[in-house]
DNA sequence: TGTACATCAGTGAACGCGCGTTCACTGATGTAC
DNA sequence: TGTACATCAGTGAACGCGCGTTCACTGATGTAC
């Protein structure tokens, strides 16, 4: 009574996973709000009646995909920038594309859902930007920053990421070169002096 | 035969306009791609066959949306651009912001949907992004910028005027300050050097 | 070990509902002459 | 000017469909003793 174990767990947690890969699948083609419940079943290849053993509505399945799967994936990259040899803006462009380049749907609903119409699946995905965000501004020149430069670093690098996807090899190279160049004036690297002024009146 | 005119046409042009404001009002609630033809005639008072007298279909609706009511925002912040004195990131944030004031449920609209589910909203949304772009392009100083750090910089804009509308008053000029802080950053204004070299080996 | 019982993931039938779309029609407005 | 006709935005009834949700049930697995 107090533990069921082995077989019956390990069976549960496979249909699980495979409603959140469904539903991954299924909103990089139509996004998420769009998404049904019989949908998403019938691509995880269960009975409608069945999602309810697992999640008790969509709402509750979306926010699961945002900590798990995306939970997962901000973690590895917030590893590699923590890890990382060199300027943290090549790292951290490496490690998010390479992890885009693994799991591309996973990425499109991370860029896509942040902005998207749920807002508790927006609220967790900002949680999960916030996470890389202050591991970068841990990374640099923290007296010298603005609170919000990280976020804005990490905005623009998830951004470019989910459209360098899309791009030729060629195509590639060029927004990585961009978005590290966009990343290092955002989030200069300490002992680094920045040219600007705080605010206003830079020509005039 | 050849024209028919005034009265008919006049009013024919206000239940379209109704639409398309009922349609924007929707998308902010529950976002469009969940957006119903019933649920937007509802909204617009009219009977849902009636819709298809304007549109097509929500498709159709979407990309006017982002032609016509996207499309007049972004021309006045381009006019703001092109006549401001001062600072352009200055002028760009009090253009783009005031514009989100005035219509709140505009930029939502278009920070959401450029990430969103539809692939023809959102390629014409990004065009509409495209335009503010260039205006700013040539704003700046051309020959030592990257081809992507104006896009970079209205990304960031839009992101942060559409997350701005959420805040209080304090919190909203600290956001003017980071986000001007960051599109100088991007855009250095003609005349200003950089000092971040254009790839890698800041610190090593 | 063997037996009786508890658990619980998965199921198929059934429900009421709102959807997109079609159709033939109305009636006000505009046009021809 | 008056009359006959054309246009066309708006309508209500009707359709078939997929949706989310409920329910009672099955049967394999795990537990108690």
């Amino acid at each position: 009574v107090f533990r069921t174990n082995t077989e019956k767990k390990g069976e549960k947690e496979r249909v699980r996973a495979a409603l959140l890969r469904a539903a991954l699948r299924l909103s990089a083609l139509h996004g998420f709000a769009s998404l049904g419940l019989r949908e998403v079943s019938r691509e995880a290849g269960i009975a409608p009646t069945s999602f309810y053993r697992h999640f008790a509505d969509m709402q509750e399945l979306g926010v699961t995909m945002s900590s798990e799967l995306v939970g997962e994936a901000i973690a590895e990259v917030c590893a590699a920038v923590r890890a990382g040899q060199g300027p943290v803006a090549s790292v951290l462009w490496d490690a998010m594309f390479g992890a885009s380049l693994r799991d591309p749907e996973l990425i499109r609903f991370f860029v896509a859902e942040r902005s998207g119409a749920s807002a508790s699946l927006r609220a967790s995905l900002q949680h999960q930007l916030a996470r890389l965000a202050s591991e970068l501004t841990a990374a640099s020149a923290a007296e010298t920053l603005p609170a919000a430069a990280a976020d804005s670093a990490v905005v623009l690098l998830i951004d470019v990421c989910a459209r360098a996807l899309d791009e030729t090899e060629e195509q590639r190279v060029a927004l990585r070169e961009s978005c590290v160049w966009a990343v290092e004036r955002l989030l200069p690297a300490p002992g680094e002096r920045s040219s600007t002024a705080k605010s206003g009146k830079v020509t005039s």
